[in-house]
This record gives structure tokens, sequence and C-alpha cells, in this order.
DNA sequence: ATAGGGTCTGTAGTAACTACAGGAGCAAGG
DNA sequence: CCTTGCTCCTGTAGTTACTACAGACCCTAT
């Protein structure tokens, strides 16, 4: 059909992907859920983008990479899409991310220590004795750290 | 029923949530998957735990919390259970784990770092510039880092 | 005209649980 | 003895953020 050209948009699906390096499905998805807009159709319903799309879509993704959620991600959009958004409440929904990023790091910090220091203990031989299976083991399921945060 | 004083297990499902602190649908679930036996029950089907299932049940809690998945939780039970393991199988497992915990940890603190460097720049007023929306809609979507690893 | 791709939809699968509905059992009070 | 209310049983659906498939349609090129 050559109803399209009336389209500015005239990017399919395949195309927004390989331009964002967003895999096809992702993209369909993003529309289900309502961060990505209903994208103009052709009149046999094949999508077609156009270049809000792309930009769009690398807000998303770069959001994403930083590691927000997708409910983080729909305030922000939702914040810049109302027009009248501030620094102030962007930057207080940046900080509160950056909190959970960094308790996320000190979780992960206080694995990594239990087990540099466990793995460290291990002979590596062929005995079962194994500080690593002692840790397990032991009665304690929390570190004093989790226990003194509850 | 009387019928149970036979069973050396006398811990109700509720009473080993209780005493290991994991959550009562949790203990049927990793019975589903394997992670847990399957106890033995009172003639109306009720189960019943003893002192192996404590032991079994904390030893996957606190692999859970050294983030271990349960792929690898099932992989050191399997080990365990064959009766034959070895301390140097156990301390590959574990460095295998530790190097995934230091790449979250890693990707966890580029993001902080980008964060924190742009949030630094916000201004807090009501103005609707924003360094962390400039960021946001930047055209590249990765960082130098994981273009690099690719 | 037809062969091959691409695109459409809805749906199921992933990890690791959590939560519910509806039915059955169990212990205690009347 | 019987009822009341709690626990326990099962299967199933929901969560996050996608990814992957099946089967139907469409589009392009030869």
């Amino acid at each position: 059909m050559q109803d399209d050209h009336t389209l500015a948009s005239s990017l399919k699906r395949s195309d927004l992907a390989i331009l964002t390096g967003c895999n096809l499905e992702t993209i369909r998805y993003y529309e289900n859920v309502g961060l990505m807009p209903d994208p103009p159709r052709t009149s046999s319903g094949h999508r077609r983008y156009g270049s809000t799309h792309v930009e769009r879509l690398n807000f998303v993704m770069r959001a994403r990479d930083l590691g927000f959620t997708m409910e983080e991600i729909r305030g922000l959009l939702s914040l810049v899409d109302r027009g009248s958004h501030t620094c102030a409440e962007v930057e207080r929904m940046g900080r509160h991310h950056l909190d959970v990023v960094r308790a996320k790091i000190r979780d992960l910090q206080a694995i990594e220590v239990i087990l540099d220091r466990t793995i460290a203990r291990c002979t590596g031989s062929d005995t079962p004795d194994c500080p690593l299976l002692d840790v397990l083991n032991e009665r304690q399921a929390k570190s004093e750290r989790e226990r003194a945060s509850e």
C-alpha cells in the first residue's frame, strides 16, 4: 500500500530497534505498559515511528541503563510529559534512586567481604572439609549489619 | 489424630518458619523446586519436620543471603548430598559467585558515579532545566566501560 | 503468482518468591 | 458432642522486566 507517505513517521519497528539498539519485542512491551506511546499505524496495522519515538526510547533505555525501575521511569516521563516539571522534582527522584543504588552496593559489598574472607581459607584440596560450607551451615542466617537495621 | 508420635519430626510448617525466620509459603516453594526434601506427613497430610529440615533450610537461607541463585544452591546441595564433595569443588563454585558479585558491584558503582556527578549539578530550583534529564536525553545509551566489554 | 521474509497478535516462559481462594483438619470452649 | 475459629492443605495468579514463541497476516521481489 502507498498510503503511508502521509505519515511523517517512516521507521518500521525493526528500524527503531536497530537505531536504538533496543530489542524488537521490548519496544512492543514498552508500548503495552505505557512507557512508549502507541505509534501511528499503516492501514494494514503496521507501526510507523518517527524521531519523537527514537528520542523517547533512548530516554527510556538510558534510564534503564542507570538502573531506574520501570515505575521510576514512568514517574520521570510523566513529569516531563506534564510539561511543567522542575529540576527540584527530578533531582528528588534521582536522589532517591541513588540511595537505592548505594544500598545495593553496600549489601553486595557485605557479601563480597564474607565470600572473600571465607574462600581465602579454602585449601582447594580433595578433603570434604570446607570453610565455605561451614559458613553456610552456621546458625545465624543474617549478618550483624542486617540485623542491626531491622 | 494421635498417630504422629511415631515421627521423630514434630515441627509443623509454621514452627519451621518461625524457627528459621523463613516465610511459610517459601518453605513449600523450596519443596516444590527440590531445594528442600519432601517432608514426612501425618495421616491427614500435614507436614512434619525435624532437625535435618531445620539445618537444610538454614543452609539454603544462608546461601540465599550470600546472593547465590537457586541454581547455584541446588549445585552446592547436590555436591553435599552426593557425600563425596571436595573443598576444591565448593571453592570453585564460591569463586565463580564472587566474580558475579564483584561484577554487579562494578556495574552499580558505575551507575553511582554518573548519578552522583549529575545530581551534584542539579540546582534544585523550579526551572525545568535539569542536568539529570539532559543525561537521560543523551544519544549514547551505554557507558564506555560497557561498550568496551562487548 | 508465489516464495521468502517481516510484522501482527496473544500467550508462555524466566527468577524467586508471595499471596490468595477454597476446602479440609484440629484444638478448645460450651 | 458440636461448633467456632484457627491452621493447614492444594493449586493458581501475581510480581519485575523482559524475551520468545506460534500462527496468522502482509509486503516485496522475482
